[in-house]
DNA sequence: GCCGGCGGCGCATGTTCATGCGCCTTGGCC
DNA sequence: GGCCAAGGCGCATGAACATGCGCCGCCGGC
């Protein structure tokens, strides 16, 4: 970043758009272009004329969804930021992407300026994101609504490990073998959970904890 | 909003930092102060001179706390942003405030330039964050780890309801009881529900609607 | 030195669940 | 008119769960 400015690589498949990209960080001061790619494929093959600060990542691409492309790039360069760029705007594909460990999800539309603010946030550690998106963000949030009694609350290693197990669908069976206990063990533990969370059923004890963040 | 632009209240109990934002927003054109309060209580005794359009809101107050006046002011103002403005950036607090329903969150130490912005951004329907803030919101969300099969997967209403329930630890009678259908129908809206999530227990499905943001 | 929390194990019993089957109405879509 | 989704109802059975009881060892705090 130092000489050149802040390194961008662009993957997008959409020959217009990716040229103009290039364009905007080449004119821009205190961007260059890192590279400008089709596909992930084709970003992971080839040499990047620097190692990128930012990916600015297409999420309809052939081959290689940009979602997958993520965790490929996350790996590869792992000091990069990587921003989603797409017109998608669907809960499940933003849910998908940033679960998926992208840093960023900003929709096509944006200007010029503004996307280069993102860039610019992300590199000093933001999370950029168009409004709709951050709205998307804090509506689904907003729907966990934790039990504070149960906030406060402190699960034990296994106990915690436990209730994760059964979140996932386990019976007791293959979750104390899951933890090398028996099934009895598995009971007890249970038990000791159901006191803790005052609740008196799996599901219950799954929902607390997970609004809670305890798992 | 349509003649002095965008009504904004402060409440905030620095005088100094109130006063501040008091000039900021009588200064900046295209903004109009609606009113400047040292604490909940005042701000809700007190007649604004005009409905505000974005109510900017300090965390630590003396008496009702910012997170608590969130709710009071939603009542009020349904159509109005609560912007949360503070110093505090720890995961408790920003969790707190987003549940009880402010529709932005951003540090005190945020330049007045940007903080304009993200009032514009607010009445746009966005959700304005600190960078900080939106980091920690997606690190938060990384761990939901929701099923992106299941966030696209619908449940009717009558489903939607019995999740809730049982997530809230009622058993088939009891939620049949409260939905006024039989155990039976219960039980065949139990099978619907986890032929759509994929899977085979209460906890499971509990767990995998929790995370998808459908109930 | 004893208490409380954690971890581990065992057994028993009544309750609840998961899942198989089948059958009916209503309302929308083609 | 036929078809399908949604809602509603019923019965049966084996599996899983909730909760009662009791027992053990280890560790950290007072």
């Amino acid at each position: 970043m130092s000489e050149g400015g802040i390194a961008v690589a662009v993957v997008e498949d959409d020959r217009i758009t990716r040229e103009g990209l290039s364009l905007l960080l080449r004119a821009s001061p205190g961007f260059s272009l890192a590279g400008a790619y089709g596909s992930v494929e084709e970003a992971m093959a080839r040499e990047m004329s620097a190692p990128p600060d930012v990916i600015l990542l297409d999420l309809h691409l052939p081959g290689r969804s940009g979602c997958e492309g993520v965790e490929l790039f996350k790996q590869r360069f792992p000091h990069a930021s990587v921003l989603m760029l797409t017109v998608f705007e669907d809960t499940a594909n933003i849910f998908r992407c940033l679960c998926a460990g992208a840093d960023g999800y900003i929709l096509k539309r944006t200007p010029p300026a503004e996307l280069l603010g993102f860039v610019r946030e992300a590199v000093g550690g933001g999370a950029p994101m168009s409004p709709e998106v951050a709205r998307k963000l804090v509506t689904l949030f907003r729907r966990i609504r934790p039990d504070p009694e149960v906030v406060e609350a402190h699960l034990s290693e296994q106990e915690t490990r436990l209730v994760r197990l059964l979140a996932d669908g386990h019976n007791y069976e293959s979750a104390g073998r899951e933890l090398g206990i028996t099934v009895n063990t598995v009971r007890k533990h249970v038990r000791s959970v159901y006191q803790k969370l005052h609740v008196h059923s799996k599901a219950e004890a799954v929902s607390k904890a997970l609004r809670a963040g305890l798992i």
